[in-house]
DNA sequence: GCAACAGAAATCTTCGAAAATAAATGAAAT
DNA sequence: ATTTCATTTATTTTCGAAGATTTCTGTTGC
Protein backbone atom coordinates (compact mmCIF):
# COMPACT_ATOMS: atom_id res chain seq x y z
CA UNK A 1 0.00 0.00 0.00
CA UNK A 2 1.59 3.23 -0.77
CA UNK A 3 1.77 6.53 1.25
CA UNK A 4 -0.95 8.32 -0.12
CA UNK A 5 -3.12 5.08 0.28
CA UNK A 6 -2.60 4.91 3.67
CA UNK A 7 -3.02 8.39 4.62
CA UNK A 8 -6.58 8.53 2.79
CA UNK A 9 -7.43 5.89 5.23
CA UNK A 10 -6.03 7.17 8.13
CA UNK A 11 -7.85 11.12 7.45
CA UNK A 12 -10.65 9.28 6.71
CA UNK A 13 -10.83 7.25 9.60
CA UNK A 14 -10.03 10.20 11.73
CA UNK A 15 -12.38 12.11 10.63
CA UNK A 16 -15.38 9.80 10.69
CA UNK A 17 -14.77 9.67 14.11
CA UNK A 18 -14.37 12.97 14.98
CA UNK A 19 -10.50 12.85 16.41
CA UNK A 20 -10.20 15.50 13.40
CA UNK A 21 -13.12 18.08 14.71
CA UNK A 22 -15.53 19.38 11.90
CA UNK A 23 -13.95 22.72 10.51
CA UNK A 24 -10.57 21.84 11.95
CA UNK A 25 -7.76 23.28 9.06
CA UNK A 26 -6.00 20.67 7.96
CA UNK A 27 -2.38 22.17 7.46
CA UNK A 28 -0.01 20.42 6.04
CA UNK A 29 3.06 20.80 8.60
CA UNK A 30 1.28 19.51 11.02
CA UNK A 31 -0.47 16.18 8.89
CA UNK A 32 3.02 15.56 8.19
CA UNK A 33 4.26 15.16 11.82
CA UNK A 34 0.83 13.47 12.66
CA UNK A 35 1.22 10.33 9.75
CA UNK A 36 4.82 10.87 9.57
CA UNK A 37 5.27 11.48 5.42
CA UNK A 38 5.70 14.29 3.40
CA UNK A 39 3.47 16.89 1.79
CA UNK A 40 3.17 15.04 -1.67
CA UNK A 41 1.29 11.82 -0.24
CA UNK A 42 -1.07 14.38 1.75
CA UNK A 43 -2.13 16.47 -0.66
CA UNK A 44 -3.11 13.36 -2.97
CA UNK A 45 -5.43 12.32 -0.02
CA UNK A 46 -6.54 15.19 0.72
CA UNK A 47 -7.89 15.76 -2.73
CA UNK A 48 -9.71 12.60 -2.90
CA UNK A 49 -11.39 13.55 0.61
CA UNK A 50 -12.14 16.73 -1.08
CA UNK A 51 -14.01 15.29 -3.78
CA UNK A 52 -15.84 12.71 -1.50
CA UNK A 53 -17.16 15.95 0.67
CA UNK A 54 -15.48 15.02 3.75
CA UNK A 55 -12.80 17.51 3.28
CA UNK A 56 -13.40 21.43 1.78
CA UNK A 57 -10.74 23.18 -0.05
CA UNK A 58 -10.31 27.04 -1.11
CA UNK A 59 -7.72 27.57 -3.42
CA UNK A 60 -4.54 28.74 -1.73
CA UNK A 61 -5.73 28.64 1.79
CA UNK A 62 -5.50 24.87 2.36
CA UNK A 63 -7.58 22.74 3.65
CA UNK A 64 -10.54 21.83 6.42
CA UNK A 65 -12.12 19.51 8.23
CA UNK A 66 -15.74 19.71 6.41
CA UNK A 67 -18.11 21.22 8.91
CA UNK A 68 -21.43 19.18 10.27
CA UNK A 69 -25.09 20.58 10.47
CA UNK A 70 -28.50 19.50 11.02
CA UNK A 71 -29.73 20.80 7.58
CA UNK A 72 -26.70 18.24 6.18
CA UNK A 73 -27.70 15.53 8.60
CA UNK A 74 -31.59 15.73 7.12
CA UNK A 75 -30.62 15.99 3.79
CA UNK A 76 -28.40 12.90 3.98
CA UNK A 77 -30.79 10.49 5.78
CA UNK A 78 -33.34 11.76 3.54
CA UNK A 79 -31.01 10.85 0.25
CA UNK A 80 -30.20 7.51 2.04
CA UNK A 81 -34.25 6.79 2.49
CA UNK A 82 -35.04 7.01 -1.45
CA UNK A 83 -31.96 5.38 -2.24
CA UNK A 84 -31.55 2.34 -0.06
CA UNK A 85 -35.66 1.75 -0.16
CA UNK A 86 -34.86 1.67 -4.19
CA UNK A 87 -31.66 -0.56 -3.09
CA UNK A 88 -33.40 -3.17 -0.48
CA UNK A 89 -36.39 -3.63 -3.23
CA UNK A 90 -34.07 -4.62 -5.92
CA UNK A 91 -31.79 -7.18 -3.47
CA UNK A 92 -34.91 -8.63 -2.36
CA UNK A 93 -36.29 -9.14 -6.03
CA UNK A 94 -32.81 -10.53 -6.92
CA UNK A 95 -30.97 -11.35 -3.70
CA UNK A 96 -29.68 -15.23 -3.79
CA UNK A 97 -29.08 -17.51 -0.92
CA UNK A 98 -25.58 -16.49 -0.19
CA UNK A 99 -27.34 -12.88 0.00
CA UNK A 100 -29.60 -13.93 2.98
CA UNK A 101 -27.11 -15.41 4.59
CA UNK A 102 -25.30 -12.85 4.89
CA UNK A 103 -27.98 -10.97 6.51
CA UNK A 104 -28.47 -13.63 9.14
CA UNK A 105 -24.73 -13.71 9.57
CA UNK A 106 -24.74 -9.57 10.18
CA UNK A 107 -27.27 -9.54 12.31
CA UNK A 108 -26.27 -12.09 14.69
CA UNK A 109 -22.54 -10.70 15.09
CA UNK A 110 -24.55 -7.13 15.70
CA UNK A 111 -27.08 -7.82 18.49
CA UNK A 112 -24.13 -10.43 20.03
CA UNK A 113 -21.76 -6.99 19.89
CA UNK A 114 -24.91 -4.77 21.54
CA UNK A 115 -25.24 -7.06 24.03
CA UNK A 116 -22.06 -6.89 25.38
CA UNK A 117 -21.14 -4.81 28.53
CA UNK A 118 -17.98 -3.44 29.94
CA UNK A 119 -14.69 -4.31 28.42
CA UNK A 120 -15.68 -5.92 25.37
CA UNK A 121 -18.34 -2.92 24.66
CA UNK A 122 -16.71 -1.00 22.22
CA UNK A 123 -18.60 1.82 20.54
CA UNK A 124 -16.03 0.66 16.89
CA UNK A 125 -17.22 -2.65 16.82
CA UNK A 126 -20.33 -1.83 16.87
CA UNK A 127 -20.32 0.67 15.08
CA UNK A 128 -18.39 -1.28 12.18
CA UNK A 129 -21.19 -4.32 12.34
CA UNK A 130 -23.85 -1.93 12.46
CA UNK A 131 -22.52 -0.54 8.77
CA UNK A 132 -22.38 -4.13 8.10
CA UNK A 133 -25.69 -5.10 8.36
CA UNK A 134 -27.16 -2.27 6.72
CA UNK A 135 -24.74 -3.20 3.63
CA UNK A 136 -25.47 -6.89 3.89
CA UNK A 137 -29.34 -5.53 3.18
CA UNK A 138 -28.55 -3.65 -0.05
CA UNK A 139 -26.05 -6.30 -1.10
CA UNK A 140 -27.77 -8.00 -3.80
CA UNK A 141 -28.96 -4.67 -5.69
CA UNK A 142 -26.74 -5.25 -8.21
CA UNK A 143 -25.91 -1.53 -8.99
CA UNK A 144 -21.97 -0.75 -8.42
CA UNK A 145 -23.42 3.62 -8.58
CA UNK A 146 -25.94 2.72 -5.69
CA UNK A 147 -23.51 0.61 -3.50
CA UNK A 148 -20.97 3.79 -4.17
CA UNK A 149 -23.24 6.43 -2.99
CA UNK A 150 -24.47 4.11 0.01
CA UNK A 151 -21.09 4.22 1.08
CA UNK A 152 -20.96 8.03 0.88
CA UNK A 153 -24.06 8.54 2.72
CA UNK A 154 -23.34 6.25 5.46
CA UNK A 155 -19.90 8.11 5.98
CA UNK A 156 -21.69 11.07 5.95
CA UNK A 157 -24.38 9.82 8.59
CA UNK A 158 -21.34 8.30 10.93
CA UNK A 159 -19.55 12.18 11.43
CA UNK A 160 -23.48 12.98 13.19
CA UNK A 161 -23.59 9.40 14.76
CA UNK A 162 -20.27 8.93 16.54
CA UNK A 163 -20.33 12.05 19.12
CA UNK A 164 -24.22 11.29 20.68
CA UNK A 165 -22.74 7.19 20.83
CA UNK A 166 -19.60 8.87 22.64
CA UNK A 167 -21.39 11.05 24.91
CA UNK A 168 -24.23 7.87 25.41
CA UNK A 169 -26.97 10.85 24.61
CA UNK A 170 -29.03 8.56 22.64
CA UNK A 171 -33.22 8.37 24.17
CA UNK A 172 -33.54 4.97 25.76
CA UNK A 173 -37.65 4.51 25.06
CA UNK A 174 -36.49 2.90 21.65
CA UNK A 175 -35.50 -1.16 20.68
CA UNK A 176 -33.05 -0.67 18.37
CA UNK A 177 -32.47 -4.45 17.94
CA UNK A 178 -36.05 -5.05 17.56
CA UNK A 179 -35.98 -3.04 14.67
CA UNK A 180 -33.14 -4.50 12.87
CA UNK A 181 -34.41 -7.71 13.83
CA UNK A 182 -38.15 -6.90 11.91
CA UNK A 183 -36.30 -5.06 9.18
CA UNK A 184 -34.41 -8.38 8.64
CA UNK A 185 -37.02 -10.69 8.88
CA UNK A 186 -39.21 -9.00 6.32
CA UNK A 187 -36.70 -8.44 4.04
CA UNK A 188 -35.58 -12.45 4.42
CA UNK A 189 -39.41 -12.95 4.45
CA UNK A 190 -39.06 -11.08 0.68
CA UNK A 191 -41.92 -8.24 2.14
CA UNK A 192 -40.55 -5.43 0.07
CA UNK A 193 -43.27 -2.96 1.31
CA UNK A 194 -42.76 -3.92 4.68
CA UNK A 195 -39.28 -4.05 4.78
CA UNK A 196 -38.94 -0.74 2.67
CA UNK A 197 -41.69 0.91 5.24
CA UNK A 198 -39.21 -0.21 8.47
CA UNK A 199 -36.29 0.65 7.01
CA UNK A 200 -37.57 3.98 6.20
CA UNK A 201 -38.86 4.73 9.53
CA UNK A 202 -35.71 3.23 11.46
CA UNK A 203 -33.79 5.75 9.61
CA UNK A 204 -36.19 8.84 10.71
CA UNK A 205 -36.45 7.45 13.82
CA UNK A 206 -33.02 7.52 14.53
CA UNK A 207 -32.64 11.04 12.73
CA UNK A 208 -34.68 12.79 14.91
CA UNK A 209 -33.11 11.09 17.81
CA UNK A 210 -29.56 12.86 16.83
CA UNK A 211 -31.15 15.93 15.98
CA UNK A 212 -32.67 16.19 19.59
CA UNK A 213 -29.11 14.62 20.88
CA UNK A 214 -27.40 17.25 19.06
CA UNK A 215 -29.68 19.88 19.64
CA UNK A 216 -29.94 19.72 23.54
CA UNK A 217 -25.94 19.21 23.66
CA UNK A 218 -25.46 22.97 21.73
CA UNK A 219 -28.34 24.24 24.19
CA UNK A 220 -26.27 23.07 26.90
CA UNK A 221 -22.91 24.77 25.13
CA UNK A 222 -25.03 27.96 24.81
CA UNK A 223 -25.79 28.29 28.68
CA UNK A 224 -22.68 27.19 30.05
CA UNK A 225 -20.52 29.19 27.52
CA UNK B 1 -6.84 29.12 -10.63
CA UNK B 2 -3.81 26.79 -9.32
CA UNK B 3 -2.35 24.34 -11.79
CA UNK B 4 -4.44 21.71 -9.78
CA UNK B 5 -7.71 22.53 -10.40
CA UNK B 6 -6.81 23.37 -14.28
CA UNK B 7 -5.87 19.71 -14.33
CA UNK B 8 -8.58 18.64 -12.57
CA UNK B 9 -11.21 20.82 -15.47
CA UNK B 10 -8.44 19.47 -18.35
CA UNK B 11 -8.52 16.28 -17.65
CA UNK B 12 -12.27 15.35 -16.75
CA UNK B 13 -13.53 17.86 -20.29
CA UNK B 14 -11.04 15.68 -21.66
CA UNK B 15 -12.40 12.06 -20.88
CA UNK B 16 -15.81 12.93 -20.56
CA UNK B 17 -15.59 14.57 -24.65
CA UNK B 18 -13.87 11.27 -25.22
CA UNK B 19 -10.95 13.23 -26.06
CA UNK B 20 -8.94 10.85 -24.10
CA UNK B 21 -10.61 6.90 -24.81
CA UNK B 22 -12.27 4.98 -22.00
CA UNK B 23 -9.45 2.18 -21.08
CA UNK B 24 -6.38 4.64 -21.91
CA UNK B 25 -3.32 4.76 -19.49
CA UNK B 26 -2.61 8.29 -18.30
CA UNK B 27 0.68 7.71 -18.02
CA UNK B 28 1.93 11.04 -15.78
CA UNK B 29 5.43 12.09 -18.65
CA UNK B 30 1.92 12.31 -21.30
CA UNK B 31 0.29 14.26 -19.40
CA UNK B 32 2.78 16.45 -18.31
CA UNK B 33 3.12 16.85 -21.86
CA UNK B 34 -0.36 17.44 -22.91
CA UNK B 35 -1.11 20.12 -20.16
CA UNK B 36 2.40 21.89 -19.61
CA UNK B 37 2.76 20.96 -15.70
CA UNK B 38 4.54 18.58 -13.50
CA UNK B 39 3.43 15.45 -11.88
CA UNK B 40 1.80 16.78 -8.67
CA UNK B 41 -0.82 18.72 -10.18
CA UNK B 42 -1.98 16.41 -12.21
CA UNK B 43 -1.43 13.77 -9.53
CA UNK B 44 -3.93 15.40 -7.36
CA UNK B 45 -6.24 16.05 -10.27
CA UNK B 46 -6.00 11.87 -10.77
CA UNK B 47 -6.85 11.71 -7.24
CA UNK B 48 -9.81 13.66 -7.47
CA UNK B 49 -11.01 12.26 -10.37
CA UNK B 50 -10.45 8.73 -9.33
CA UNK B 51 -12.99 9.46 -6.25
CA UNK B 52 -15.04 10.59 -9.13
CA UNK B 53 -14.92 7.28 -10.75
CA UNK B 54 -14.21 8.89 -14.18
CA UNK B 55 -10.45 7.93 -13.69
CA UNK B 56 -9.11 4.10 -12.44
CA UNK B 57 -6.21 3.76 -10.70
CA UNK B 58 -3.86 0.49 -9.18
CA UNK B 59 -1.50 0.94 -7.11
CA UNK B 60 2.28 1.73 -8.45
CA UNK B 61 0.67 0.86 -12.13
CA UNK B 62 -0.86 4.34 -12.32
CA UNK B 63 -4.09 5.54 -13.93
CA UNK B 64 -6.42 4.84 -16.51
CA UNK B 65 -9.72 6.71 -17.55
CA UNK B 66 -12.46 4.60 -16.25
CA UNK B 67 -13.57 2.00 -19.20
CA UNK B 68 -17.22 2.04 -20.05
CA UNK B 69 -19.55 -0.66 -20.53
CA UNK B 70 -23.27 -1.53 -20.97
CA UNK B 71 -24.16 -2.64 -17.91
CA UNK B 72 -23.07 1.01 -16.33
CA UNK B 73 -24.76 2.76 -18.53
CA UNK B 74 -28.11 1.04 -17.61
CA UNK B 75 -27.07 1.12 -13.56
CA UNK B 76 -26.30 4.77 -13.76
CA UNK B 77 -29.37 5.87 -15.66
CA UNK B 78 -31.67 3.85 -13.46
CA UNK B 79 -30.43 5.43 -10.35
CA UNK B 80 -30.59 8.67 -12.40
CA UNK B 81 -34.77 7.99 -12.94
CA UNK B 82 -34.75 6.73 -8.64
CA UNK B 83 -32.70 10.19 -7.73
CA UNK B 84 -33.97 12.46 -9.94
CA UNK B 85 -37.73 11.71 -9.94
CA UNK B 86 -37.43 12.15 -6.24
CA UNK B 87 -35.73 15.44 -6.67
CA UNK B 88 -38.23 16.41 -9.36
CA UNK B 89 -40.98 16.40 -6.88
CA UNK B 90 -39.10 18.28 -4.18
CA UNK B 91 -38.82 21.21 -6.46
CA UNK B 92 -42.05 21.09 -7.93
CA UNK B 93 -43.47 21.15 -4.33
CA UNK B 94 -40.29 24.32 -3.33
CA UNK B 95 -40.45 25.33 -6.41
CA UNK B 96 -40.87 29.73 -6.64
CA UNK B 97 -40.98 32.10 -9.50
CA UNK B 98 -37.36 31.97 -10.23
CA UNK B 99 -37.21 28.41 -10.19
CA UNK B 100 -40.14 28.23 -12.87
CA UNK B 101 -38.40 30.88 -15.37
CA UNK B 102 -34.93 29.68 -15.34
CA UNK B 103 -36.57 25.87 -16.74
CA UNK B 104 -38.42 28.48 -19.12
CA UNK B 105 -34.87 29.85 -19.89
CA UNK B 106 -33.18 26.44 -20.25
CA UNK B 107 -36.02 25.15 -22.22
CA UNK B 108 -36.06 27.90 -24.83
CA UNK B 109 -32.07 28.08 -25.26
CA UNK B 110 -32.15 24.40 -25.22
CA UNK B 111 -34.97 24.26 -28.27
CA UNK B 112 -32.89 27.45 -30.23
CA UNK B 113 -29.78 25.35 -30.32
CA UNK B 114 -31.74 22.05 -31.28
CA UNK B 115 -33.31 24.16 -34.44
CA UNK B 116 -29.95 25.48 -35.78
CA UNK B 117 -28.30 23.79 -38.78
CA UNK B 118 -24.89 24.19 -40.37
CA UNK B 119 -21.85 25.66 -38.61
CA UNK B 120 -24.24 26.93 -35.99
CA UNK B 121 -24.81 23.73 -35.17
CA UNK B 122 -22.29 22.72 -32.15
CA UNK B 123 -22.96 19.37 -30.44
CA UNK B 124 -20.72 21.03 -27.47
CA UNK B 125 -23.29 24.25 -27.11
CA UNK B 126 -26.47 21.81 -27.59
CA UNK B 127 -24.86 19.14 -24.85
CA UNK B 128 -24.47 22.00 -22.69
CA UNK B 129 -27.92 23.35 -22.35
CA UNK B 130 -29.28 20.17 -22.33
CA UNK B 131 -27.48 19.42 -19.23
CA UNK B 132 -28.49 22.92 -17.87
CA UNK B 133 -32.35 22.39 -18.69
CA UNK B 134 -32.06 19.10 -16.61
CA UNK B 135 -30.25 20.71 -13.78
CA UNK B 136 -32.88 23.59 -13.80
CA UNK B 137 -35.61 21.11 -13.36
CA UNK B 138 -33.94 19.97 -10.11
CA UNK B 139 -32.67 23.28 -8.89
CA UNK B 140 -35.23 23.89 -6.06
CA UNK B 141 -34.99 20.85 -4.63
CA UNK B 142 -32.89 22.16 -1.68
CA UNK B 143 -30.86 19.28 -1.17
CA UNK B 144 -27.23 19.24 -1.94
CA UNK B 145 -25.94 15.86 -2.05
CA UNK B 146 -29.10 14.96 -4.47
CA UNK B 147 -27.21 17.55 -6.96
CA UNK B 148 -24.06 16.41 -6.36
CA UNK B 149 -25.28 12.61 -7.15
CA UNK B 150 -27.35 14.19 -10.08
CA UNK B 151 -23.36 15.64 -11.37
CA UNK B 152 -22.01 12.65 -11.03
CA UNK B 153 -24.65 10.63 -13.01
CA UNK B 154 -25.39 13.32 -15.48
CA UNK B 155 -21.41 12.77 -16.32
CA UNK B 156 -21.08 9.03 -16.43
CA UNK B 157 -23.70 9.17 -18.63
CA UNK B 158 -22.93 11.99 -20.68
CA UNK B 159 -19.70 9.47 -21.71
CA UNK B 160 -22.01 7.32 -23.32
CA UNK B 161 -24.03 10.26 -25.29
CA UNK B 162 -20.86 11.74 -26.81
CA UNK B 163 -19.80 9.10 -29.17
CA UNK B 164 -23.40 8.04 -30.28
CA UNK B 165 -23.91 11.89 -30.91
CA UNK B 166 -20.62 12.71 -32.61
CA UNK B 167 -21.66 10.06 -35.01
CA UNK B 168 -25.34 11.26 -35.33
CA UNK B 169 -26.38 7.26 -34.72
CA UNK B 170 -29.70 8.25 -33.01
CA UNK B 171 -32.63 6.83 -34.35
CA UNK B 172 -34.55 9.79 -36.04
CA UNK B 173 -38.07 8.40 -35.07
CA UNK B 174 -38.19 10.36 -32.03
CA UNK B 175 -39.28 13.27 -31.63
CA UNK B 176 -36.99 14.67 -27.88
CA UNK B 177 -37.29 18.59 -28.21
CA UNK B 178 -41.51 17.98 -27.60
CA UNK B 179 -40.83 15.26 -24.81
CA UNK B 180 -38.61 17.93 -23.20
CA UNK B 181 -41.37 20.45 -23.84
CA UNK B 182 -43.90 18.22 -22.38
CA UNK B 183 -41.67 17.65 -19.19
CA UNK B 184 -41.06 21.07 -18.69
CA UNK B 185 -45.20 21.96 -19.09
CA UNK B 186 -46.03 19.00 -16.64
CA UNK B 187 -43.17 20.35 -14.14
CA UNK B 188 -44.50 23.96 -14.81
CA UNK B 189 -48.01 23.02 -13.54
CA UNK B 190 -46.85 21.19 -10.55
CA UNK B 191 -48.05 17.92 -11.70
CA UNK B 192 -45.69 16.15 -10.09
CA UNK B 193 -47.13 12.27 -11.33
CA UNK B 194 -47.27 13.41 -14.70
CA UNK B 195 -44.02 15.16 -14.37
CA UNK B 196 -42.42 12.09 -12.93
CA UNK B 197 -43.50 9.66 -16.19
CA UNK B 198 -42.14 11.95 -18.70
CA UNK B 199 -38.56 12.11 -16.68
CA UNK B 200 -38.85 8.30 -16.74
CA UNK B 201 -39.66 7.83 -20.52
CA UNK B 202 -37.36 10.21 -21.81
CA UNK B 203 -34.33 8.43 -19.31
CA UNK B 204 -35.54 5.10 -20.65
CA UNK B 205 -36.17 5.76 -24.13
CA UNK B 206 -32.75 7.87 -24.19
CA UNK B 207 -30.95 4.86 -22.61
CA UNK B 208 -32.27 2.33 -25.18
CA UNK B 209 -31.43 4.24 -28.00
CA UNK B 210 -28.27 4.47 -26.92
CA UNK B 211 -27.48 0.88 -26.31
CA UNK B 212 -29.00 0.55 -29.77
CA UNK B 213 -26.87 2.58 -31.41
CA UNK B 214 -23.66 1.29 -29.26
CA UNK B 215 -24.56 -2.24 -29.72
CA UNK B 216 -25.18 -1.89 -33.94
CA UNK B 217 -21.41 0.22 -33.87
CA UNK B 218 -20.20 -2.82 -32.11
CA UNK B 219 -21.51 -5.06 -34.51
CA UNK B 220 -20.35 -3.11 -37.05
CA UNK B 221 -16.28 -3.42 -35.03
CA UNK B 222 -16.86 -7.01 -35.42
CA UNK B 223 -17.92 -7.60 -38.64
CA UNK B 224 -14.98 -5.29 -39.98
CA UNK B 225 -12.04 -6.45 -37.49
C1' DG C 1 10.43 -24.04 -28.83
C1' DC C 2 9.74 -22.31 -24.21
C1' DA C 3 10.09 -21.32 -19.28
C1' DA C 4 13.01 -18.97 -15.95
C1' DC C 5 15.87 -15.50 -14.95
C1' DA C 6 18.91 -11.24 -14.94
C1' DG C 7 19.48 -6.83 -16.39
C1' DA C 8 17.74 -2.60 -18.53
C1' DA C 9 14.20 0.57 -19.30
C1' DA C 10 10.03 2.73 -18.21
C1' DT C 11 6.94 4.33 -14.87
C1' DC C 12 5.00 5.51 -10.54
C1' DT C 13 5.78 7.40 -5.94
C1' DT C 14 7.93 10.29 -2.60
C1' DC C 15 10.89 13.73 -0.83
C1' DG C 16 13.03 18.25 -0.14
C1' DA C 17 13.64 22.65 -1.75
C1' DA C 18 12.09 26.65 -4.31
C1' DA C 19 8.42 29.62 -5.81
C1' DA C 20 4.08 31.81 -5.01
C1' DT C 21 0.64 33.40 -2.20
C1' DA C 22 -1.72 34.57 2.10
C1' DA C 23 -1.59 36.04 6.91
C1' DA C 24 0.52 38.45 10.67
C1' DT C 25 3.30 42.07 12.52
C1' DG C 26 4.73 46.52 13.36
C1' DA C 27 5.83 51.26 12.00
C1' DA C 28 4.26 55.64 10.07
C1' DA C 29 0.69 58.90 9.04
C1' DT C 30 -3.70 60.95 9.88
C1' DA D 1 -7.07 55.40 18.23
C1' DT D 2 -7.31 53.88 13.52
C1' DT D 3 -5.91 53.18 8.97
C1' DT D 4 -2.33 52.27 5.58
C1' DC D 5 1.54 50.31 4.05
C1' DA D 6 5.81 47.70 4.02
C1' DT D 7 8.01 43.88 6.03
C1' DT D 8 8.26 39.54 7.93
C1' DT D 9 6.43 35.11 8.79
C1' DA D 10 3.62 31.16 7.79
C1' DT D 11 1.52 28.27 4.49
C1' DT D 12 0.32 26.38 0.21
C1' DT D 13 1.67 24.98 -4.34
C1' DT D 14 4.88 23.37 -7.73
C1' DC D 15 9.02 21.56 -9.55
C1' DG D 16 12.93 18.44 -10.28
C1' DA D 17 15.39 14.73 -8.72
C1' DA D 18 15.91 10.43 -6.14
C1' DG D 19 13.93 6.12 -4.74
C1' DA D 20 10.90 2.15 -5.49
C1' DT D 21 8.36 -0.82 -8.32
C1' DT D 22 6.76 -2.67 -12.50
C1' DT D 23 7.40 -3.87 -17.28
C1' DC D 24 10.10 -4.97 -21.05
C1' DT D 25 14.00 -7.39 -23.37
C1' DG D 26 17.28 -10.56 -24.25
C1' DT D 27 19.74 -14.52 -22.61
C1' DT D 28 20.38 -18.90 -20.68
C1' DG D 29 19.20 -23.56 -19.82
C1' DC D 30 16.27 -27.34 -20.68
Amino acid sequence: MTLAEKAYEALRHDIIRGELAPGRPLRLADLGERYGMGFSPLREALNRLQAERLVTAESLRGFRVAPLSLDELHDAVSLRIVIEVEALKASISQGDDAWASGIVSALYALNVQAARTGAEADIWTLEKRHHAFHRALLAACNSPWTLEFFERLYAATERYRIPVLLASALPVGRDVQAEHGALAQATLDRDAEKASALLSQHYLRTVEDLAGAIRSKQAKLRASG
